[in-house]
RNA sequence: GCCUCUCUGGCGGAAUUGGUAGACGCGACGGAUUCAAAAUCCGUUUCUGGCAACAGAGUGCCGGUUCGAGUCCGGCGAGAGGCACCA
């Protein structure tokens, strides 16, 4: 009778092995010779205190790619740390009276515990956490070479705010027009704030994002999305009534459609224009209209259905090209934060134009006529005057009605108008980018230090290089509302590093996506430039799709200020050179008759029957989503652990499904990953424990085995991680069929598919390992070499199709010409009543892969 | 509205240079073992017809290219995600 394999026993054991060994602790470039790096990393975890089943496969994830990498030779470094300041800690704080650091440093002994019981193939030793005063105020100094550069500024800006957290967002943080932590609606407050300079380096990121191969295609175009490049024409309308001061020169407008301007009815400006401003002072009527725009921008929410508003100035502008005059209407669809903040209206082919013009009466005028074609397909009803139309025509024809741009296409137009204007100096063909600066002050007490100080003599001041780290102080109260910075009695005044004199410290932090901008930078080294130059970029990051424009964005960033400002060795300015977003574990939902929701092990399926173990009522099955706190469908991982062990659940969230798409959590594929542990241990289980021999011959067995491991390689290799594990089980099924060969070729299968099993059970692997004879650590032994001439078959079983439908089967020699598949195939017994005697009118050989024959 | 992606058995999914559709797993069914059950092992499992050999249909829908289409092209539909008054 085999034995069983017990995880609980040899998971533990293994791991304090790999750690007393110091197993996985990146080498240095001279311990590793010429042994090419890998950097191996997954986004690391706020530190909640407990590990999902999220977690477990994102880091079972880059386990399997450190672990293969380091099989293959590869000197890996595969860190992990704590992405750790954050609103949690201070909601912590709030209800329960505990520090955020106190909280903070205990979820992070617990959830490293969780961690280590994964067997994951981590170096410890580089372990951070980005509340660390060292790790902040590494990141205060770069704050402050940033500002030295340039790429830091401090403007009154209408910005996000979160009511609920009671600080500012970035517009990357804004989702829905609701915070994307909170989910409180977002106002828009003018506030005085830091940003960076990222759209400085708008171009860059876009051209680069493009490059990066090795990034999901959907990701690098949610980046190039929300850069949102779009280019145009930056020009004046020059005034055709009084100029008002200190706007002699005209209004600024931008458009991507000059090939229009013939089609101009009006200008309007923002709301929030300059302008706008200044004719509101002392215009009341005008001061209550911008007062409406802006309630109704308190909302993000409510844009969308906001209506179109409008409010004329009585100015007139003069058309550049024909010399009438056009009113100059305030509306509040257009937006100060892009391009000039004014714009000229074509009512006929914007939307936005034509609904705002149909609501003041103001004329619409076509001047794009839709080809023969589009017309016949009714995307233009009516050409002549635009009182008929029912929208506003965007879509592809020739210019009309606009002098000498008449009988263009759009595109040849655009550039003819731009030129005329440019001619006429009013104005130049421009580029203008949707991503705005990054603003990075938050009104919260756990995060890092701004390192300013405001003196009355000297104004704004760096804090010198050696006050740093600003530390945040330790007695904060959070009874009050708003930012206990500001509320601490004594830590924000200083004097001046200046002028000595009294000044305060800015009491806002950053906003914490810096933490999580440069860590892996710290990970490659705490304070050597080189030794970051010879780990960076990151070569395979593995994480959430969620952080497409946020954190990946910033991360692009920072990297790029770093090279600048003389920070970081690396030219391409790009962090990650593969990324690789994996799918969320969901699990389905329950609710009882009274719409409670319960947890996966409150209930059990009867029969077709879902039911309540405790009283025996039955529930409502729900749909499978993402599990959640909220709606209970969870499954802890360390509960898992204790019933399963580690290697099955590793194995369970990385099978079945691509680890691009979700994963559903179920019982029995759980179970079935535990029974493939129990069959591979039988396997190992009667082999010898030292090697019997030499294997020998071209067998099933052989051939099997030496298949899989190329299968499993190339398998990895290209992330499809399930597909790996299918080939494990096909190879099982073989090395079970095989059990009458010799017991060399045996122990050959079995040594293989041990020095394979580490990516994905490194615990069952070692102990496989071991119970053959396996010297040392199988998680430090090299990848099985193959033998090429035992992955290709000698014969191959060919398909015959008649008129392409498959009718029989031939075994033929793998090296057989065209020539004898064909006759060996015309011979074929079960075709003949399907040629019935015909003339092929032609056979095509594809040698190893079909026969077709036509007749 | 714009952009991107997805659609294959009861379920998750294979089939990655156009070449045997359904690998592998889950579930289900049948059998062995057992006093019985659990566990384990062995088999069957795309659908329709047929005792069977076999035949027909089949990768969201319609059409096209090709000796041959899940794969390529055109159109349509459904779902998911992202962006959204960005001129």
């Amino acid at each position: 009778m085999a034995s069983k394999y017990d995880p609980q026993e040899a998971e533990p054991k293994w791991r304090q092995a790999w750690a007393d060994a110091e197993l996985f602790r990146a080498k240095t470039p001279l311990e590793a010779g010429g042994a090419p790096k890998a950097y191996v990393l997954e986004m690391f975890p706020y530190p909640s205190g407990r590990l999902h089943m999220g977690h477990v496969r994102n880091y079972a994830m880059g386990d399997v790619v450190a672990r293969h990498k380091k099989a293959k030779g590869y000197n890996v470094l595969h860190p992990m740390g704590w992405d750790a300041f954050g609103m949690p800690a201070e909601n912590a704080a709030m209800e329960r009276g505990v520090h955020p650091g106190e909280w903070t440093y205990q979820n992070i002994a617990a959830m490293k515990a969780q961690f280590e019981k994964l067997g994951l193939s981590l170096d410890w030793s580089r372990e951070f956490a980005t509340c660390d005063p060292d790790y902040y105020g590494e990141q205060q100094r770069l704050f402050l070479k940033f500002m030295e550069k340039g790429l830091v500024y401090q403007k009154k800006a209408k910005v996000n705010w979160d009511p609920v957290d009671n600080t500012v967002l970035a517009n990357e943080q804004v989702v829905d027009g609701k915070g994307w932590r909170s989910g409180a609606a977002v106002e828009q407050r003018e506030l005085v704030q830091w940003f960076f300079r990222i759209t400085d380096y708008a171009e860059d990121l876009l051209e680069e994002v493009q490059k990066l191969e090795r990034w999901p295609e959907k990701v690098r175009t949610m980046q190039a999305n929300w850069i949102g490049r779009s280019e145009g024409l930056q020009m004046r309308f020059e005034w055709a009534s009084d100029e008002p001061d200190g706007y002699e020169d005209g209004v600024e407008i931008f458009t991507t459609r000059p090939d229009t301007l013939f089609g101009a009815s009006f200008v309007a400006l923002s709301p929030d224009h300059p302008l706008t401003i200044e004719l509101a002072e002392g215009n009341s009527e005008l001061q209550a209209f911008r007062a409406k725009c802006a309630q109704i921008g308190t909302s993000e929410a409510d844009i969308e259905k906001a209506p179109k508003m409008g409010f004329d100035t009585g100015l007139k502008v003069q058309h550049s090209f024909t010399g009438q005059t056009l009113p100059v209407w305030i509306a509040n669809f257009v937006l100060m934060g892009y391009g000039t903040g004014a714009i000229f209206a074509c009512p006929a082919h914007d939307q936005r134009d034509f609904d705002f013009a149909r609501k003041y009466d103001l004329p619409i005028l076509p001047v794009v006529k839709p080809s023969d074609k589009d017309a016949a397909e009714g995307l233009w009803v009516r050409s002549g005057l635009g009182d008929d139309m029912d929208a506003a025509y965007t879509g592809p024809g020739v210019i009309m009605n606009s002098d000498f741009l008449d009988t263009l296409e759009i595109g040849p137009a655009k550039t003819a108008a731009i030129a005329r204007i440019e001619e006429l100096a009013l104005g130049e063909g421009t580029t203008n980018y949707r991503l705005r600066d990054w603003g990075v002050s938050r009104q919260r007490y756990w995060g890092c230090p701004i390192p300013v100080v405001y003196c009355e003599e000297c104004g704004i001041v760096p804090v010198p290089e050696a006050d740093l780290p600003v530390k945040l102080p330790d007695d904060v109260s959070f009874q009050l509302p708003g930012n206990p910075l500001a509320h601490h009695p004594t830590w924000k005044h200083c004097t001046c590093p200046e002028c000595g004199g009294p000044a305060t410290r800015e009491t806002d932090t950053l906003d914490t996506f810096n933490d999580s901008s440069w860590y892996f930078a710290r990970f490659a080294s705490v304070d050597d430039p080189a030794e970051r130059a010879y780990w960076l970029p990151v070569d395979q990051y593995v994480g959430g799709v969620e952080h497409a424009v946020l954190h990946l964005l910033y991360a692009r960033f920072f990297t790029r200020a770093m090279r600048d400002v003389g920070e970081l060795d690396l030219p391409s300015g790009e962090p990650f050179a593969g990324l690789f977003t994996q799918g969320m574990v969901t699990h389905e939902t329950y609710q009882s008759k009274d719409g409670k929701w319960l947890e996966p092990a409150a209930v059990e399926r009867r029969g077709d029957e879902v039911v309540e173990i405790t009283t025996g009522d039955p529930v409502e099955v729900g749909d499978i989503v993402k599990m959640s706190k909220s709606k209970k469908n969870v499954v802890d991982p360390d509960e898992i652990i204790a019933t399963f062990g580690a290697d099955t659940a590793r194995w369970f969230v990385l099978s079945d499904s691509p680890p691009e798409r979700d994963i559903e959590w179920t019982q029995a594929g759980a179970e079935g990953a535990a029974r493939f542990v129990q069959r591979v241990w039988a396997v190992f289980d009667e082999l010898p424990n030292t090697k019997p021999g030499a294997p020998e011959g071209k067998t099933d067995l052989r051939q099997a085995s030496h298949k899989a491991v190329a299968a499993i390689d190339k398998a990895i290799e290209e992330f499809r991680f399930n597909a790996a594990i299918a080939e494990f089980y096909t190879w099982l099924n073989a090395i079970k069929k095989g059990a009458g060969e010799s017991e060399t070729n045996r122990y050959e299968a079995a040594s293989m598919l041990a020095r394979c099993l580490p990516p994905f059970m490194p615990h069952l692997a070692e102990t496989c390992w071991a119970r053959i004879g396996g010297v040392g650590f199988v998680s430090e032994t090299a990848w099985p070499e193959i033998d090429a001439a035992l992955t290709v078959d000698d014969t191959v079983t060919l398909p015959i199709q008649v008129n392409g439908k498959r009718r029989a089967e031939i075994a033929v020699s793998k090296t057989a010409s065209k020539d004898e598949i064909e006759q060996i195939a015309m011979a074929a017994p079960d075709l003949q009543s399907h040629i019935e005697g015909k003339m092929p009118k032609k056979i095509i050989v594809v040698p190893g892969r079909i026969v077709n024959i036509v007749v």
